[in-house]
RNA sequence: GGGGAGAUACCAAAGCGGUCAACUGGGGCAGACUGUAAAUCUGUUGGCUGAUGCCUUCGGAGGUUCGAAUCCUCCUCUCCCCA
């Protein structure tokens, strides 16, 4: 259940609450990626304390290879299996369709894929990830799509989107022929597709507003295209899609993108940039983006950011951090990526009250500019 | 006292007459990363130069050769084995 509290007069932003089974998340929000079951160097303790995480992520395609759906299905679902009683969403393996494209091919039925782990076949259909998805009860689960690569010609892109439609009415039947098993409402986002192209695009938009489900994402963003080609995208799906329904832009971003994204509209947003990029040395500051394996933080003995939104942020040096990080220490990966995420929280956070003050397109700009240094 | 092995760039270690400014690994420096097959991957690592190129390098000093890190002589130092 979602409702628009606030809209911004000046842009498209709008601040709201989306309410889930496992907790109310506010919007806009920023939704930590554990795919595995885990955010990767993360304790569940840190990301609802210090991060204030109020929604995570995982993954279908990788637990349904590990550790396998009947051991999710014995511990009682995700959310008991790791401990975590906050909302999570499970991506469908959309993505994994793409990015493991060399394992894969796509048919009518679904997409035939070998496992990354030990090469055995399997196919994942529009309905049986609706069937794995039941079972590591996810607040909310994501249909099966194709996500296009960039680039990617005309052609390919309109058959991609069209069989990812097709998919998508075989999702909707399944799950609205099945039942939550863990006795907690679950919350179904069909994926706009259509790569860079606006006929598309629209056509796209159109047809996932019409399943008239609990909220709507975009996909197929943030492959490689142009930022500029992004924000033009979200404009054309978000003129579209449903304003009492969150958007979901999947897979971004920068803090900027974010930002940005924001004022057109999006409410929620996943990336693996803050732990990934923070495992390899890349921090998201209040002052801009550093690469704290630099030789020119060896002696800087100030906090990793003096406005951190974190107990990390404040409390470590970034000569420290340095240290860790160029010794290969876990410690720095866990140390970065707590202070990344909780940075992007906090910017979300941020960018709530801008919206509610009415004060956001300003803010925005300024912090635009800001967060896209390389200091 | 006798016998043997070796000294190569920041470190380790290849190379044994020209294709060597010198394989490779580590370390250093820098870059990439956007619904995570990632605590990963890439580039670079003698000097000058936009590039071709030029200059100085393989313990030291001489020598052989058209040409030497590679062959010869002497010197210095290190390590191993036997007494």
């Amino acid at each position: 259940m979602f409702s628009v509290l606030i809209k911004d007069k000046e842009t498209k932003a709008r601040t709201g609450l989306l309410r889930t089974a496992h907790g109310d998340i506010p919007t806009p929000i920023f939704m930590p990626v554990g795919t595995g079951g885990t955010v990767k160097g993360i304790l569940q303790r840190d990301l609802a304390g210090d991060i204030k995480a109020k929604i995570i992520l995982g993954n279908t395609y990788h637990l349904y290879l590990r550790p396998g759906t009947s051991v999710i299905k014995a511990a009682g679902g995700l959310h008991k299996f790791m401990s975590w009683s906050l909302p999570i969403l499970t991506d469908s393996g959309g993505f994994q369709v793409f990015s493991l494209n060399s394992n894969r091919k796509l048919t009518e039925e679904g997409a035939h894929f070998k496992s990354h782990i030990d090469g055995s076949s399997h196919l994942f259909t529009p309905e049986n990830v609706i069937d794995i998805q039941r079972i590591i009860g996810a607040d909310i689960i994501m249909a099966l799509d194709e996500c296009a690569p960039f680039p990617c010609d005309y052609n390919y892109a309109k058959e991609s989107v069209a069989l990812t439609h097709r998919w998508l009415d075989r999702g909707v039947e399944r799950f609205k022929t099945t039942e939550p098993l863990w006795g907690h409402e679950q919350f179904f986002f069909p994926i706009v597709q259509g790569g860079v192209f606006d006929d598309l695009r629209k056509m796209s938009a159109e047809k996932i507003a019409e399943a008239g489900m609990e909220g709507n994402a975009i996909g197929g963003l943030s492959v490689g295209e142009p930022a500029e080609e992004m924000y033009r995208t979200i404009e054309i799906v978000n003129e579209i899609l449903p304003e009492d329904k969150p958007r979901y832009l999947m897979g971004v971003g920068t803090p900027a993108n974010l930002l940005e994204a924001i004022e057109r509209g999006i409410d929620m947003f996943d990336c693996v940039m803050p732990t990934r990029n923070g495992r390899n040395g890349m921090l998201f500051t209040s002052e801009g983006m550093i690469n704290i394996k630099n030789q020119k933080w060896r002696n800087d003995f100030s906090s990793i950011d003096p406005e951190g939104a974190s107990e990390v942020s404040r409390n470590f040096s970034k000569a420290y951090l340095r240290h860790l990080v160029v010794s290969g220490e876990i410690l720095g990966g866990q140390i970065s990526s707590i202070h990344n995420l909780a940075f992007y929280l906090k910017l979300v956070e941020q960018a709530r009250e801008k919206i509610k003050d009415g004060s956001f397109k300003s803010w925005k700009a300024v912090m635009v500019k800001k967060l896209s240094i390389k200091l």
